[in-house]
Formats: structure tokens, sequence, C-alpha cells
RNA sequence: CGGGGUGUAGCGUAGCCUGGUAGCGCGCCUGCUUUGGGAGCAGGAUGUCGGGAGUUCGAAUCUCUCCACCCCGACCA
């Protein structure tokens, strides 16, 4: 491709509302631009990359065994309606009318219309199993779109749908798709890691999330260095403290803390670690119940292990707060019972505890006095508080570093990662709730197993860059890259040497189907260095009179410091070895 | 949706507090020079100052309102 028949269009600055390091250099580069919050166009530029993702995930996943198709992005409400999730799914599906006033949604996922095809095409368990895969446009009406394609609301999936006779079917082909991901995002070059996962919306049991790896990651994982442990911090498994809550030593006191109110100004008020400190954080469930979630103060809740003890909850309000424990939030805790100073704390039956393992264990802790402006110090558990049952006890925390592996292996560390992949086995979910079923070999109608297995195709591209770059620009692994190899002739349109080698140059790689960006814009040399560096072109060649001269000319990677001297005779060779490598 | 913020030429911005006819850098167009790290000189084009209403002799500037976008929280590929 020759620069002044193709569309670059580079800035030196990037638009205001870019933040991370990806979006800035996405814009920049040229490879996007913004039609309307989380609507992007894929310029001709990062189009061949988009490409080039999509292609590398179509070869994967038809080498696993999985068959393309493509289904249409519209999908009538009916289905929906049917599989129960038209309401479930939320203001997150984008809703539409025909002329004949029909429900429509621009589908966020494809579940029921695969389902759909299944159980219409399939009969006998000797079509099983089978798994269908497309590349396509979705739609999520994300509550808030941000940082480019990264979270954008149209954006490009892979979506795979596999269907089974049995379980055990359903397991192998849930470790294929595992074992295919794994290559596609090895193939791409990318630094990623596969952990266990919560299954959201999507429902079913088993499941497991791909992340590449980044600090500007949106996800916290927890990781065993010392194991092959891994998974979502939203799901890593907090455990008990190994040791038995000592008895109690210090007395109970109470102390005036003025206008302290978070954890860290408790702690530093009182000279204590925040450790030392109980965090108590009041819910409302939805049967109204009001509760006391306990943690240590250098812990953070974990709403999703919340939610699974307490079903759907929300946070107290300050007026909750007040009605429940006559005191402002900042001064709440889980005892004592009678308190002289403080109203008369509820009975026992309107405030539940719980607490979280670690909190459980703590002796001699600080805590709210219910009353405001004060604290406990060497507050303890039964003695001083609500008695705490071991059905109060549960995990309700993010892993921190240094927690013990839940696979009893070493400890934890974290990380932060971008979600590019997440695959599920969905079991009978929706094969139940949409009737797919198939014969057995009994003549028996049964319902079909379910996995489904998803890649974010456009997210890759972004997360890729979040991953790869430097202070002059974009530097994707060749695999990705817009162009394999670019060259700067210079004075091309002077020198008739320049040109002709160039031109050469040219003509020979591409014969070998190398892809091959030739900037014929007779730009100044710092113009187009600037530019092949920005859009992240992994080789470059310089072809200048000087070095013509002498017969040589100059090649240099995108990652390597100093450019070297080749001879002109010698550079298809050259750039092959380096292609090769 | 809740909280915070921003809208001035394609991009980045000054001006706004304290009303008085919109400026700078980059980019773009023309010409000449220049050609190994985002060139120089000369000339030029581009703004309903996010939209609307109001206050005022006069509004980018003050007030109200709507809209868009960004950041922080709940969702997800």
């Amino acid at each position: 491709m020759r620069v002044s028949q193709f569309f670059l269009s580079t800035q030196k600055e990037a638009p205001a509302e870019a933040e991370l390091p990806s979006h800035k250099l996405m814009l920049r580069a040229g490879y996007i631009r913004k039609l309307a919050s989380g609507l992007y166009t894929w310029m001709p530029l990062g189009l061949r990359v988009l490409r080039k993702v999509e292609s590398v995930v179509r070869k994967e996943m038809d080498s696993s065994g999985a068959v393309e198709l493509l289904m249409p992005a519209v999908q009538p409400a009916e289905l929906w309606q049917e599989s129960g999730r038209w309401e479930v799914f939320g203001p997150q599906m984008l809703k539409i009318r025909d002329r004949h006033d029909h429900e429509f949604c621009f589908g966020p996922t494809h579940e029921e219309v695969i389902t759909d095809i299944a159980r219409r095409e399939i009969k006998s368990y000797r079509q099983l199993p089978i798994n269908f895969y497309q590349i396509q446009t979705k739609f999520r009406d994300e509550v808030r779109p941000r940082f480019g394609v990264m979270r954008a609301r149209e954006f490009v999936m892979k979506d795979a749908y596999s269907f089974h006779a049995s379980f055990e079917s359903l397991e192998r082909t849930y470790e294929v798709m595992y074992k295919t991901y794994s290559s596609i995002f090895t193939r791409l070059g990318l630094q990623f890691r596969a952990v266990a996962a919560d299954t959201g919306a999507i429902g079913g049991s088993g499941s497991h999330e791909f992340h590449v790896l980044a600090d500007s990651g949106e996800d916290a994982l927890a990781f065993c260095p010392d194991s092959d442990y891994a998974a979502n911090v939203e799901l890593a498994e907090a455990v008990a403290p190994a040791t038995p809550r000592a008895a109690p030593e210090q007395a109970l006191e109470k102390v005036v803390t003025p206008g302290q109110k978070t954890i860290e100004e408790v702690a530093a008020f009182l000279n204590v670690p925040a450790q030392q400190v109980m965090k108590a954080i009041a819910v409302m469930t939805a049967e109204g119940q009001f509760v006391l979630l306990l943690l240590r103060g250098d812990h953070q809740l974990n709403e999703i292990k919340a939610g699974k003890v307490l079903g759907e909850f929300r946070f107290a309000t300050e007026d909750e707060i007040k009605q429940h424990m006559g005191c402002r939030g900042g001064y709440i805790g889980p005892g004592p019972v009678n308190s002289t100073s403080a109203p008369l704390n509820p009975p026992p039956g309107h405030l539940r505890l719980i607490a979280d393992r670690t909190a459980a264990m703590m002796t001699n802790f600080v805590c709210g006095a219910n009353d405001d402006g004060f604290h406990y110090t060497g507050a303890n558990f039964g003695r001083d508080t609500l008695p705490l049952a071991e059905s109060d006890i549960h995990d309700l925390r993010n892993v921190v570093a240094g927690d013990p592996s839940p696979d009893g292996k070493g400890t934890l560390e974290l990380c932060r990662g971008i979600e590019v992949g997440h695959i599920f086995q969905l079991r009978t979910k929706y094969s139940e709730a949409l009737s797919a079923t198939y014969l057995d070999e009994n003549g028996q109608a049964q319902v079909m197993e379910m996995g489904c297995y998803g890649i974010g195709v456009s997210r890759i591209v972004a997360a890729a860059i979040e991953q790869n770059y430097d202070e002059r620009g974009i530097m994707l692994p060749e695999g990705m890259a817009p162009f394999a190899v670019a060259i700067a002739p210079i004075g091309y349109k002077k020198s008739d040497a320049v040109r002709e080698a160039a031109e050469k140059l040219y003509a020979g790689l591409s014969a070998l189907g190398v892809e091959v960006l030739l900037d014929d814009r007779d730009e100044r040399p710092g113009v187009m260095f600037a530019d092949l560096e920005l859009i992240g072109i992994p080789h470059r060649i310089v072809i200048g009179e000087r070095g013509l001269k002498e017969g040589m000319v100059e090649y240099k990677g995108r990652r390597d410091a100093e450019a070297q001297s080749i001879p002109l005779s010698d550079a298809v060779r050259v750039v092959q070895s380096k292609l090769c490598a």
C-alpha cells in the first residue's frame, strides 16, 4: 500500500476527552474516530488491525472445530420474552420498534437466537455436540461508555455457543475453548491470564475470564505465583484465618472521637492500625431488614459476596442508620446492646450482624459506639456486642495481597486486567427456557446442555495497545500491526535513485506477500518517522541518497534502540528474517 | 441514575471573575526555499464562542433552561 493512495490522518495532540494511553493513541494515530458516546468509526488504519484480530480468532475457532454462522443483529422481543430476559436485561438493551409497532432489540448477545436455531435444527443426539460461532457487532447501552473502544456501546464480539447431549460433552468443549482462547491470545502476542470468574447476568455454572494484563485494567485479579490458582477478585475466596479468636484482654472503653468518622480518621486519631478497627456497613435487604456488615478496617466489602448471603440489598440511608442505630453513619458498631449514653440500641430482632471471616476473629477492636462522636476501644465479640453465631460469619471481603491462596499453596498476589474473553458453562438455562431438546438413543426427548464463549474483538485492539506503547506511539505485536513493514524514502520526488530503490524494495516485498506501506508522500524525514512510529508499524526501512551511494539502507525495528545499516541488495532478506523471528 | 466538571476554527487552548465587535500554537490552502527526526519565509481560508430564552444600549463573558461530552460510583466482551 502506498500512503498516497491510503488514508492516514494522524494528530499531534489527542482530544481532551481521552484518558487512557490506548484511547489517546488510537485517536492520534487515526485508528478510530468518535461519532457519539460509545460509538466509533473504525478508520482504514484501525480497521486493518481489527481485521487482523478477527482473522486470528476465526482461524483458531475454525481449527477448534467450531463452525461459523452469522445471526441478525436485530432480534424480535418474543424470543427474549420467552427466555424471560426481556425485562431482566434491563436498560442495557436497546429496544426498538418497527413500522408495525412490533418490538425488537439490537442484540446485546445471542443466546436466544442461537437456542432458537438449535431447537429448530437439532433433532438427534447424532447431531451433537456442535459449536456455532459468529463475529458480529453487538450493541449494549452501557451505563457509562468510556475509554474509546475499550468500553464502547457498539462493539465487535466473537460469540460462540455449544450444544451437547451430556454435561461431560459440555465439559470437553469448554476445555477445548479454554485452550483455544489461550492460543488466540498467545498468537496475538498478548500477556494474559485466565481466571475463575463470576457468571454475572449470562448465568450458568462454571466460568473463566481471560484478561489482558495492564495496570489500567478495570478488573482486579488475584493469583497465586506458587500454583495455578487465579480468580477475579469479585470471586476470589478470602479464607478464614487459621487461628481461632483469642480471648478478650482489654476492657471496653468508650472514647471521645469528635468528627472522626472514617476508618482512616479514627485509626489515626486513636493511633492504632486500621486492622484494629471494625468497619460496620449498614445495608437494607430487599425484605427491609436492617443489617450491619462487619469487616476489618483495612478490608473492602465485596458486594457480590454480600449479595450471595443477603440476596438483593442496598446501602442504608443516613435516616435509616439514625432510626436503627440512633446515631450517624460514622459512629455505628456491633454493640454494646445497652449503652448508657447512647439511645438504647435496637433489640436484637431488628439488627442483624453479619461478619466477615477475618473480622469475626478480631479481638480488642475499635468500633463505633452508636453515639455521635464516640467509639469504643477494647471491644470483643459476645462480651461487648450482640451475639455472633457461626451462621453469621461469611466471606464478605475482597482478598488482598498476602492473603493465603484458597488452594492452600502459598499466598495471593493482585494485578489488574482487561477482560477480553469469557467462557461459561450455561448448562440448561436457555435450552430449558426455550425447550431446545433432542432425541437420545432411546428416542426420549432430552434438554440440551449449553456452553457459551465470548471474545471482545474490538476491545482486544485497545487492550493490546494498552500493553504495547511508548512515548512515540503504538507498538503492536506483529500479528496485529496494520502493516508489517514501512518504507520511508527520503527525497522520494527529488531523487531518482531513492525512488527507484524504494519502488524496487516495495515490489520485492509485496511479491512475497509482505504487507508493506510505502511512504511516497515526499514528506520530510521527521514527519515520516513520527507518523510511522505513531501508527505502530513494527519494521522500518529508510532509504536515503546518502546511504544509497554505498548501496546501503537502514533497518530499524519499532522496539530497537538503534537503527542498523544493511545493504540494499540484502534488504528483502533481512526484512523476511525479521518477520519470521 | 446519583455526585463532580467541561463545551471558543479540524486538534490543543487564551479570553469569562471585572460585559464593549474573538486571539494564540498546531493543522489546512497558495507560492518560493528546504529535505536524515514533527522545516523557513510570504500570503490566505476557516468560529451562528454547544442550542434556546432572558438581563443589558451592548453578552463568549451575567441569569435561566435544554443538549452534548468527560471524570468518580453500580454493569460487562
